[in-house]
DNA sequence: AACCAGGACGTGA
DNA sequence: TCACGTCATGGT
């Protein structure tokens, strides 16, 4: 049960062995002649690109929809809500939920996630972006939460990527592949294991956002719910499947 | 052709 | 608190 890596060393290796991830991708409402974002709409090392409201919006909408959803099928219902005209605060206000549900399709459980898309822009009318950056992170993480269909890793999500704020995203990647390296249980609590990593590491920005999208992309290659593994031992070092030495 | 994907919520122990 | 069922499309 001894861990095999902490908390530092993993994000050594994972930013030795992958690129910069560069994430929140913002491809419908992003900018693209600036150069600043590539073709996806990742953003190549400008942590501090400053959003305007629909790009905030583009992401809180982005993570509503690829929950437990890959993001080939959130993206496409992305890319379907701007071609049904439906992409902006007001739209999305006076749109019906059956509009809002037909739209995102692709994304799954779209009928919860219509209503979680309402409820999260009827939130926004009268919290807006702006106020929400103003409030200290755990009350705006509070705020989020008690928005139904909103849980902890797509509050945090938004808190970091969309407003800023050093918030650390646990999700299923992030407990396989620490239960990989022995640093936590199968059935850790989400926020047991958020505290973990946000006491082990430097409350920044920079490296909250990388972290995340690090442990997403190593655990797309080697910590899928069916152990698949390809086994590639350069890029992974430390291999899965919590068997005890 | 099953299985999986960047979860959240309601319910009943 | 926790274990389990439900929601659902599209790629492999």
């Amino acid at each position: 049960m001894t861990p095999r890596l902490t908390i530092r060393q993993l994000y050594q290796i994972l930013s030795k062995t992958y690129r910069q991830q560069g994430w929140w991708p913002v491809s419908i409402t992003g900018d693209r002649q600036t150069g600043l974002l590539d073709d996806r709409g990742y953003h190549a090392g400008r942590y501090d690109f400053p959003y305007h409201d629909d790009q905030k919006l583009e992401i809180a909408l982005g993570a509503i929809l690829t929950q437990n959803t890959n993001w080939n099928n959130a993206s496409a219902a992305l890319h379907s809500l701007a071609d049904h005209g439906l992409f902006s605060l007001q739209r999305l206000l006076d749109a019906k939920i059956e509009q809002i549900a037909l739209a995102i399709r692709s994304a799954g459980y779209y009928n919860q996630k219509a209503q979680t898309v309402k409820n999260l822009v009827q939130f926004l009318n009268h919290c807006s972006f702006e106020k929400l950056e103003g409030l200290a992170c755990q009350s705006a993480r509070d705020r989020l939460l008690d928005i139904r269909g909103i849980g902890p890793e797509t509050a945090d999500s938004i808190l970091l990527y969309a407003l800023k704020q050093p918030s650390f995203v646990i999700d299923a990647y992030t407990k396989r592949i620490c239960f990989g390296i022995g640093i936590a249980t199968v059935s850790v609590s989400y926020e047991s294991l958020q505290r973990l990593f946000e006491s082990s590491l430097e409350r920044d920005l920079v490296v909250f956002q990388e972290y995340h999208a690090l442990l997403v992309q190593h655990g797309k290659h080697y910590y899928s719910r069916k152990p698949h593994g390809k086994g590639d031992e350069i890029l992974c070092p430390f291999w899965t499947s919590g068997k005890s030495s």
